[in-house]
DNA sequence: CTGTTAGCGCATTCAT
DNA sequence: ATGAATGCGCTAACAG
C-alpha cells in the first residue's frame, strides 16, 4: 500500500501559491499570518492531505516532542499499569510518550536507549532492569538528555529517580502484621526478588529491618510462577500455618493460588500480604491485603519534571496499606 | 544535562582523516571497506562516543526500521500480553517496536496513528478502539503504510488483519458446557461487550448462535468492573445458579470475584467461563475455564507478514479450551 | 574501494 | 507579513 510518495510542504506552496516559509508558518501557527493567506494554506493542506514529516522537523528542531519510557516487560502488570498511566500523564496532543519493551534483557535495554537516543526524544523514562549492570544504559541516557528511573533505580547515576519509599511500605506491613499476628509463635516468611533491582533490594532490607534481620527469606523474581514455587517448597517443608510476606502483588497471587489450590486456609492457617497494589489485588478471593503505590500521582510527577525542563531530582512518594482478607483486619478483631 | 553538542559523522570522517561517507559505509557496513580504514573509523566513532542520528538517516531513507503498535488500553492485561509478545517477536536488532496507548479514546488514536506516520515507521499494527469510528484511523495508516489490523478489525479497510475465530471460540465454549450441563434446567447467560469492536461483536454473535438467538445477554465493557457489576445485577435478580460466559478473562474475573465474595459456590452453583487465556485466569481460584488465543503465534505471524513487505491478507488463528475449575470437568464426570 | 555531491522535509535565519 | 536561502545528519548516486 506505500503510496507514490507523500506530500510535502513544498507541494501545498504550490498550489497556495506562497512559499514553504509562509506554509510552515502557517501550520504550526508559530508567528502571524495573513488570514486570507492563512486559508489558502489550509484549505491547500487539506485539499491534498497534508501531514507533517514529523522526522523533518525532528532533524531541524534536534528534538521531537516525544518522551521515550522504557520497561522491563509490558506483561508484568504492575509495569503496564505505569505505563498506562504515563500514557495518560501526556495526553496533552504536544508531546507524545513511545514505549519500548527490554523483555528483561540488558541488550534490549540498551538498543531501547540508543533507539530513543537516536531519535532524539526530549526525554527518556526508566524502570533499569538491573542495579548495577544497568549503569551504562543509564548514565548513556542521562549524558545525552533528561533521564528519570522510574521504580527503580541504579545509585550515583545522573538521572532523576520517582519511586515509592519501599521500606516505609514494609514498615506498613510490618506493623499491620504485628498488630494483628502474634509473631512469637506464628512465623512470618518472606517471599521476595533477589536483589538485582533496588526495589527488590530495598524491600528486602526493609522486611530484615523492621520483622528481623534473619526472618526466613525466599528470594526468586517479581513473577506468579516464582510465588507458586515458593509456596509449593513451603509446604513441602511441612510448613502449616505462617504469614508470607511478599515483595510483589504477582509474587503474593501465586503464593495465594497455591496455597488455595492445596486446600489450604486463608487467612486462618496462611496470611498473605503483596506489595504494589495492581489491581489484580482487589479481584483474589480472598482480596489481597497489599501497599499500594500512588501510580497515577507519580505519572504526574514525572511529567512536571519533564515540563520543568530541568534540573536532576528526586521524588519519593508514600505508599498506603490496603486491607484485603488474606490477613486479620485490625478493626474487627 | 543536555551536552554541548552531539558527536555527528563529520566528527568521527575528520578524526579518523576519512570522508563522512566511508563512515557511513563502515559503521552501517552496508558495503566494503578497507580493513585498515574500517579499523581507523570504528576507533574513531569509539574514542568520540559516536551514536548514530536516528532521525538523519530516516528523513534520507525515507524509513526508520520502526514498527508502530497503538493499543487501546495498556492495563488491559491481553492487550499487555499482545504488546510484550510483539515486542520479543522483534527481538532482533533491526527493527524496533514502539508501542503507543490510545488510552480508549478515538481522538488520542487517531494522534497515535498520525504521530507513527510522521515519523516514518515502516508499518503500522492497531488495535483499533471502534469497529465503525475508527474507520478513519485506518483507513489513514493503511494508505501510507502496511497496516495490520490485530485482534479487531474495522471492515472494508485496505489493512491486513491477524486475530482468533471468535465463533470458533465460542462454539468450544458452548460444546463444552452442553456436554457437561443441563442447559434445559440450569440457564445460560452472556455477560458480554457492546458490540462497539469486532471481537465483541463477534462472540456476542457466537454466543447466540450456539447456544440459543436469545439467551440472556448483559453487555459492559472489556473490564473486570464490569464483571462485578454484572454478577451484582445477576445476584439482586434473584438468581441463585447459572452457566455464565462471558467475552473476556478480565470480566470473568470480575464475576467471579463478586461470586465468591457473595458466598456463592463456584462451580456448584456458578460457572464461569472466560475468553482470552490470559496468565491471570490459571491464577484464580477456582481457576478460570476460559479460550486461549494463540498470542505468541500471532505476533510471528504479525512479524513475518510485515517481512513479506507485502500484500494485504489476514489470518485468522484457531483458540483452544483451557479447561479450569471454574466448570465441570468432562473428563472426570 | 573512496571522495564529492546532492537532497530527504522542515524551521529558521536574514532580507525585503 | 512574506520569500529566499541555509543546514539539521545522514545515505545514495556518481565519479574516479
Amino acid at each position: 500500500m506505500p503510496p507514490t510518495r507523500s506530500v510535502t510542504m513544498a507541494d501545498v506552496a504550490r498550489l497556495a501559491g506562497v512559499s514553504v516559509a509562509t506554509v510552515s508558518r502557517t501550520l504550526s501557527g508559530i508567528r502571524a499570518v495573513d488570514p486570507a493567506i492563512q486559508q489558502r494554506v489550509t484549505d491547500a493542506a487539506d485539499q491534498l492531505g497534508y501531514q507533517v514529516n514529523l522526522v523533518g522537523r525532528a532533524l531541524r528542531q534536534t528534538r521531537s516532542s516525544t518522551v521515550g519510557l522504557v520497561v522491563p516487560d509490558l506483561e508484568n502488570p504492575y509495569f503496564s499499569a505505569l505505563a498506562q498511566q504515563l500514557s495518560r500523564a501526556f495526553s496533552d496532543p504536544s508531546i507524545d510518550l513511545l514505549v519500548f519493551s527490554a523483555d528483561s534483557s540488558l541488550e534490549t535495554e540498551a538498543r531501547g536507549v540508543r533507539s530513543f537516543l537516536g531519535r532524539q526524544v526530549d526525554a527518556l523514562v526508566l524502570i533499569p532492569v538491573h542495579e548495577e549492570r544497568s549503569e551504562a544504559a543509564v548514565s548513556t541516557a542521562a549524558a545525552a538528555v533528561h533521564t528519570i528511573q522510574l521504580d527503580r533505580r541504579v545509585p550515583g547515576t545522573a538521572a532523576s529517580y520517582v519511586g515509592v519509599s519501599n521500606k516505609a511500605g514494609m514498615r506498613l506491613i510490618h506493623d499491620h502484621v504485628t498488630s494483628n499476628i502474634d509473631v512469637a509463635t506464628q512465623p512470618v516468611v518472606y517471599v521476595g526478588a533477589t536483589p538485582d533491582s533496588s526495589s527488590a533490594r530495598e524491600r528486602l532490607e526493609g522486611a530484615q529491618r523492621w520483622f528481623s534481620r534473619d526472618v526466613p527469606t525466599m528470594l526468586g523474581d517479581f513473577s506468579a510462577s516464582w510465588g507458586r514455587e515458593a509456596a509449593r517448597r513451603l509446604l513441602d517443608d511441612g510448613c502449616t500455618a505462617a504469614t508470607i510476606v511478599t515483595a510483589a502483588d504477582v509474587i503474593a497471587l501465586g503464593v495465594l493460588a497455591h496455597l488455595l489450590h492445596q486446600g489450604r486456609s486463608v487467612p486462618d492457617d496462611f496470611r498473605v500480604i503483596g506489595f504494589d497494589g495492581i489491581g489484580a489485588a482487589a479481584l483474589a478471593h480472598p482480596s489481597l491485603t497489599t501497599v499500594r503505590q500512588p501510580v497515577e500521582e507519580m505519572a504526574r510527577s514525572i511529567r512536571s519534571l519533564i515540563e520543568s525542563a530541568g534540573e536532576q531530582s528526586s521524588r519519593w512518594f508514600e505508599p498506603a496499606l490496603v486491607l484485603g482478607s488474606t490477613s486479620p483486619a485490625s478493626v474487627e478483631r
